[in-house]
DNA sequence: TGAAATATCGAGCAATCGCTCACATTTTCT
DNA sequence: AGAAAATGTGAGCGATTGCTCGATATTTCA
């Protein structure tokens, strides 16, 4: 009887070596998936990339499909912690001031890795990988969603739940979209002005200030 | 010498027997890609599921990119055909009507063909086929930005052309999201009450009507 | 009618794919 | 030290991929 079967193909690194290899792997996804996109983002294409063997990309990942998820997951990951933490500074300041701040912070965190954010975006199909994306999406709904509910008398909604849904989804929209396509709107500023406008508006018409007043 | 080499291996269809052939393509390319997703739409695959040898296939199409490209093109060239037809119609009513008829007129656009809608946008990666689905966007933003320069004044936006661009993103943004993940939002109408507030807001905020007006 | 133009066919090629496995090497632990 | 565990290797399998091409069938039209 030979060396018992591996049911499961994955392993955990667990010496120092073998996460530097896991690390080489997952760079090396990342960097094909950026210079050549996803068709051409092999197994074996990865393996070599990473100056691996194709075996032991075998150890760690259990097929193609995950070492696009474990790229995405690493952004994903690193968007929401960043975001995460802008949104722990909000203070209590007025409405205007508070989503402007959010909007700076949506702003700021899309800018990490943009070119892989971008190659996530484009490239990478199958709701599999792409589910993980919507989950960042998800993740801010309850934290707006309280914070509408807690404003819940003075904004006037009809449904805070619904409301959230809308200005995330509305606000990833224009920043998704400006940033694959109009990236210097956000370097002059014009997309925090705008975003702002958008949300407190769709919140708070009564307190958006005259467009005559906007900066710049 | 033998037969001229062709250049382009792409031909047109010149006799109704080969239009029928080319139509029965791109339908099992649409069929393939709904029931069993972009990676398992091999050339081999759609001229099966055609009823078509391979060889017919590649008379008229110059690759595999191809087959989705013509699949994409189709319908968004329905999609673009439907919201002409729509936006032609258009009063010259009050701004919150014309804004909520815009909207309208994007949801119901939206609803041809929702499963295949949502197989491209899901399942198609690569800038190539998709970049056709910006173009949709962009040929509407022309239309809005000179709509808003006509009514200037009544709006007084600093730039009609920036705020084109952040109305129809955001729209858009809501629409595909919601048709994705909320179906049944569209089906019960809360997102023409929420679309239209979310536009109207940000053009002009005084003209919102007070929260607890709202349908429903 | 019959030759040229058009269209269809499908066996099969070269390349590549994802992935396995028997074995070699390095590290850990006693 | 040496056994055991962890890690690394890469030739190569079987399947599939996109696609070609010579042969055949159908349509067109003088």
């Amino acid at each position: 009887m030979p060396t018992a079967r591996r049911v499961s193909p994955r392993k955990r690194p667990s010496q120092s070596r073998s996460r530097a290899t896991v690390e080489a792997i997952v760079q090396a996804t990342a960097r094909v998936l950026l210079k050549d996109g996803y068709e051409a983002c092999s197994t074996n294409r990865v393996a070599e990339t990473a100056g691996v063997s194709i075996g032991s990309v075998y150890q760690y990942f259990p097929n193609k499909e995950s070492l696009v998820v474990a790229v995405m997951e690493r952004h994903l990951t690193e968007l929401q912690e960043a975001m995460a933490a802008r949104l722990g500074e909000l203070g209590s300041a007025d409405l205007p001031t508070t989503v402007r701040e959010m909007v700076r912070a949506l702003l700021e965190v899309n800018r990490i890795q943009p070119k892989l954010h971008r190659a996530l975006l484009e490239q990478v199909p199958r709701i599999g990988a792409m589910k993980r994306l919507h989950e960042l999406h998800d993740q801010y709904e309850p934290l707006v969603t309280a914070w509408l509910e807690a404003h819940r008398e003075e904004l006037d909604l009809p449904n805070p739940g619904i409301a959230a849904y809308v200005i995330i989804a509305a606000a990833e929209g224009v920043v998704t979209r400006v940033l694959l396509e109009k990236p210097s709107w956000v370097e002059l500023g014009l997309l925090e002005e705008q975003l702002t406008r958008l949300v407190l508006a769709y919140l708070a018409p009564q307190l958006v200030p005259p467009a005559s007043t906007a900066r710049r």
